[in-house]
DNA sequence: GCCAACGTTGGC
DNA sequence: GCCAACGTTGGC
C-alpha cells in the first residue's frame, strides 16, 4: 500500500465538499498536469491512503484522509466544453487525462499548517514544503505518513 | 495583490 | 530541439 497528499483549493473543492457528497466519494478530475496525471493512471491502486491538503487559503494545511476507491480511469471532463478543465486535445479516442476515485476516511484531529510542517527535519525531503512546488499531487513516504499522524495530537 | 517558480506553447 | 513568451500555481 501507498501512502499519497493532494491538493485542493477549500473553496472550490474542500474536504468539506467530499463529506457531503454520497458515500463521501468523488472522482478527483480537473488535473491537467502530467506528472501528476501519471500517478493517478498508473501508479495509486484502491486502498492507498492520501492526506487532503487544503491550498491556496489561509492556513495551508492537511486536514484529513481519503482512501483511493477506483484506480485510474479517463477524465471524461476533458472532452466537454462547457467543463473548465476542457481540453481541446484531449478526445475520447486519445485520452489525455486521468482522475481516480477517492473516499473521504476522516478529518484530522487537527489541521496541520504547512508553516508547521516546515519546521520538521522529518519532513524536509517531502516535496511539499519545499520551494516553488506546484506539483498537486505527490507521493508521501511511509515514514513521513507515520511521522506526520504521530504529531496529531500535539499541541500546535 | 504580488511575485517567484515552473510547466506549456509556439516560432524559428 | 532551443528558448522566449506566456499562463498558472500557490505561498506570502
Amino acid at each position: 500500500m501507498a501512502y499519497w497528499l493532494m491538493k485542493s483549493e477549500p473553496d472550490v473543492f474542500g474536504i468539506e465538499h467530499l463529506k457531503a457528497l454520497p458515500n463521501k466519494t468523488d472522482h478527483w478530475d480537473g488535473v491537467r498536469n502530467y506528472q501528476a496525471r501519471n500517478m493517478m493512471r498508473d501508479e495509486m491502486k484502491v486502498g492507498d491512503q492520501v492526506f487532503f491538503y487544503h491550498s491556496n487559503c489561509k492556513p495551508p494545511a492537511i486536514v484529513g484522509i481519503m482512501e483511493v476507491t477506483r484506480e485510474g480511469y479517463v477524465d471524461h471532463t476533458a472532452f466537454d466544453p462547457d467543463e473548465k478543465y476542457y481540453d481541446p486535445k484531449s478526445n475520447p479516442d486519445k485520452p489525455r487525462w486521468y482522475m481516480v476515485d477517492v473516499k473521504h476516511v476522516r478529518d484530522l484531529k487537527r489541521e496541520i499548517p504547512l508553516d508547521e510542517l516546515k519546521t520538521y527535519p522529518e519532513l524536509s525531503d517531502m516535496r511539499l514544503v519545499q520551494k516553488g512546488n506546484r506539483l498537486s499531487i505527490m507521493p508521501v513516504a511511509k515514514d513521513e505518513w507515520d511521522f506526520i499522524l504521530s504529531i496529531e495530537d500535539d499541541k500546535a
